[in-house]
DNA sequence: CAACGATGCTAAATGCTTTTATCACCGTCT
DNA sequence: AGACGGTGATAAAAGCATTTAGCATCGTTG
């Protein structure tokens, strides 16, 4: 025989009292009044009996659910950007809340039956997450429903989290500077495509675009540039090479991506160059590899795990003006780079 | 003013019936009389005021709330094993559910608040996932509720699914055999910890019974083993490069995981050995890295996304079964590996 | 023609909680 | 004595869907 779950109406009997005050009393409902004992009776029989409201009865009657819908494209579960969800779920159990997590595998009918199912739910509100930050089309949602869109942007006017590449793209400059890089600085994996195509990419033209101003303040410009539209191992391995063997003085290199650099590192390798002490290497994402790499990798992250906290905050917060939110993305200093100042590279 | 949702009420109402026909109409009650232009009506209504079923309501009254409590220790969001999430997602989804993710932190007071906030939403049944397999006190539940541990195991009488460590191992074995290796294998990474306490790890103990019985099978002997409780490159790097120093003629490594391989590579390189050709390389894990090394390298996986796909379809299936169900780890061959008898190996 | 069995449908209860409106009682004031 | 205000509580409805038990109506059968 299954034990029955504690309701309200239970704790009720056992305090000798209608349900009507249990409720009132355990919601701690203002201009109410009860007797300090009444009170205290009905506390302890919910505490003894262990009591817990049935969230989906409450919700019922309050429309308040204290659950929240995270709503994906691909893979918000990837490994590369897990860092949202698992943000989102942290902050959202710190106040109490509960993600419901549903992917629609980037195809339209399937995301308006992810939404559809949420809203099943009564979720309290939406996040609309994608791991390419991407712009997106605003998945068409009830009107009065709460939402925000995390990694991505749209046409529509609402709320969206975003890192904050333009200032990444300065501090990845600036880290090369502090050690007092000037010349010979060349950049891996100018994605022109993408810069052009917020459809594809929402932030790499911005990043693009910190990285450029940046050097214009400093009055540095490029020795070389590599484009690429891919940022695979394999193309930072042979956009580094191509550059190493065409230019001549090459003292670092500015890659688009982690796994860019991953391939540089071999392409340098090759060429006799180690990272850290012959040339430094700077780069994006704070991706699993870069800690792994010798000498590790300075890299401006991806804070991920930040944007899905603040996705939630946003969510269940009262800051509704609509635009963007970004979040600093941290640079990670390890060991690519060399400080030419002291001349204290990697050993 | 925000449009409210169609209830069952709107939808009775627009076909000139009561809530009760409609209700069985749509949920196809059997041993009912409706005739055929009443069924139609009633679904017509549904389709146009495009209505759903309100899930809460209706677990109110079934105990069915087609959602399923996914709670993992520490990090089943962390990119390592988010695969476990991933394919639970999937497999739910694709059977009507939806998953509610919860995180314990690993602490038991907040691992029972974690389960308490999935039941108080009545979910259909709970999955435990940890990230390291390991062997856990299986969270107390009341009674009747559905259970599946995922990437555990416990004392507890209860259904788990587990990679199928030792066939793993067995495989890693085959892939040196296939390719003519006999002599000169080396184990990196052996973990006697790991090995003696399952609350470590439920697996590695298995996957270390598969290389050595397959070994046996084959009559091979290892020319050499290094032991370390630590998996990480480091490690790998440092092991390696002692074996390398301090035994004659090694000719494959089996890696205990692929972030020791990772290490593995370095040393090799450093001592002049390409793998893949002077070297032969097998591995455990399929992580990321593994993809990204040249040459690539060749490992069993850990199937994490058809483990959480495993893990609903028992949840939800019929196998009631307790006890364990593995899932077979892939063999991924790529390049690491040097085929003897073609000597055809990496260029 | 009365009884009966199909046929087609519905009222009301149920699951659990919250909310609104109201009630009974007591003491005090005029 | 009657009105009044305060105190401490509750009945009933509502929120949405499902389930149980039963009600009309109609044609058939003996």
């Amino acid at each position: 025989m299954v034990a029955k779950r504690t309701t309200l109406a239970d704790v009720a009997r056992a305090a000798g009292l209608s349900p009507t005050s249990a409720s009132q009393i355990l919601n701690g409902k203002p201009n109410t009044r009860f007797s300090d004992d009444t009170r205290k009776r009905v506390r302890e029989a919910a505490s003894t009996l262990n009591y817990r409201p049935n969230v989906g009865a409450r919700a019922l009657r309050t429309d308040r659910s204290l659950t929240i819908g995270f709503v994906s494209d691909v893979v918000a579960t990837t490994r590369f950007a897990s860092g949202l969800i698992r943000g989102a779920v942290e902050a959202a159990q710190e106040v109490g809340h509960v993600v419901l997590v549903v992917e629609s595998g980037g195809d339209p009918a399937r995301e308006g039956e992810a939404v559809a199912a949420v809203l099943d739910r009564q979720v309290d509100g939406i996040v609309f997450a994608t791991m390419q930050a991407r712009k997106i089309k605003a998945p068409v949602v009830p009107e009065g429903t709460r939402v925000v869109l995390l990694n991505a942007i749209s046409a529509e006017t609402s709320r969206a989290v975003l890192p904050d590449e333009e200032a990444g793209g300065r501090s990845a400059v600036d880290l090369l500077a502090q050690a007092g890089h000037r010349d010979g600085i060349a950049l891996i994996g100018r994605n022109v495509l993408s810069e052009k195509f917020p459809t594809r990419s929402a932030t790499i033209a911005r990043r693009m675009q910190g990285i450029t101003s940046r050097l214009d303040e400093f009055g540095i410009s490029l020795a070389a540039e590599k484009a690429s539209d891919e940022w695979e191992p394999d193309d930072g391995y042979r956009l580094t090479k191509e550059l190493l063997a065409e230019s001549g003085d090459i003292r670092a290199l500015i890659c688009m991506n982690d796994r860019l650099s991953f391939g540089a590192y071999r392409a340098c390798l090759e060429r006799g160059l180690t990272v850290g002490r012959d040339i430094s290497i700077v780069s994006f994402d704070d991706d699993e590899i870069a800690s792994y790499l010798r000498p590790s990798l300075s890299t401006i992250a991806l804070p991920y795990q930040a944007m899905g906290r603040r996705a939630i905050s946003l969510l269940l917060g009262d800051e509704t003006e609509p635009g963007e939110y970004l979040v600093p993305m941290p640079a990670i200093e390890r060991e690519s780079i060399l400080d030419l100042r002291t001349n204290s590279g990697w050993v």
